[in-house]
DNA sequence: CAAGATAGTCAAGCATTCTTGACAAGTCAA
DNA sequence: TTGACTTGTCAAGAATGCTTGACTATCTTG
């Protein structure tokens, strides 16, 4: 579900698929660049969503499932596929003989490292294109945006609320 | 690839990361109230991908894989789903006897109208959170960045470029 | 210790969304 | 008119991203 709402309607594009439609150009930008680096790893999507649930220490098998809303197989899948390309590894967890933590490789790291790098040289192109207030600006209404999207409630002009 | 981008990374968070953020939470909204609607048909994803490339004049087959970059044959599955679903209609060509004009049927059209409908109220609740005045400078600044992606060279503080 | 719950693993299967290959009907150029 | 090509169609199969079910090793509780 990532097109439908761009179909084609009146002389003035809504303000929502233009959203739509800079995200997914700047999403496929931001893919293309990733993986025209010297190691860029063909990683698909359902590996990706891995990525940001992982911390530092690892995390179980089953917490990663529970988080993602998947079963523990389809994650072991996903694992087992992602330490064989060497971006994952599994630990002993040492306080349960059962348990292992899955956690980033040392060349994981340094990949997904790159991966951000990348974003944030995309971020300067995209800052310097419509020029660096702008870019601020945009930054600040969409923090408030989000805000307002988890908590539709009250928060209507003030800062943007950094809970966690 | 929808999630890789999202990776806890400094205390700052980038400002493409929280676009990307934001869309897929839109995102998700957008389709919950579309679906919630009374005749809300479930459409998946690769069958909703057709709708911005159909013309009201109607569309061939061949026509339409080229612009989605599939062949033929899967478009013709999709075609044949939402044909059975009322939403679209095949139409003999009468410049071409061996071609079919692929279009919106009338329940079709009345379907995405009402899921247009449904976007702009969202639109109107997100312009209401943030304020009317934000939201307004958010188009523009988005309309720029989508200039600024689709050509990277010279428009750079201008207003947007209205092509087609 | 026995019983039961929990963590990870292995296997098989299924829905989705494409693909390749083959083909009939229609068009068009020689 | 004949041969090459195009259009839509049908069939079969493959890759992806899950699922359910079964099983072992380990922990926990009474």
């Amino acid at each position: 579900m990532t097109d439908w709402h761009e179909i084609e309607t009146s002389k003035r594009e809504a303000t929502l698929q233009v959203l739509f439609k800079v995200a997914r150009l700047l999403n496929e930008k931001a893919v293309a660049r990733v993986q025209d680096r010297p190691g860029g790893q063909s990683f698909r999507a359902a590996h990706t969503a891995l990525f940001p649930h992982i911390p530092p220490e690892g995390i179980r098998l089953t917490q990663l499932a529970g988080r993602l809303g998947i079963t523990k197989q389809a994650v072991f899948q996903l694992v087992r596929d992602l330490e064989g390309m060497g971006v994952l590894e599994r630990l002993q967890d040492p306080s349960d003989g059962r348990a292992k933590l899955i956690a980033f490789s040392s060349t994981g790291r340094t990949a997904i490292a790159s991966g951000l790098s990348t974003l944030r040289e995309l971020e300067q192109d995209m800052a310097a294109g419509i020029g660096q207030e702008s870019w601020q600006q945009l930054r600040m209404t969409l923090l408030r945006l989000h805000d307002h999207l988890l908590d539709p409630l009250k928060p209507c002009q003030g800062g943007h609320q950094t809970s966690e």
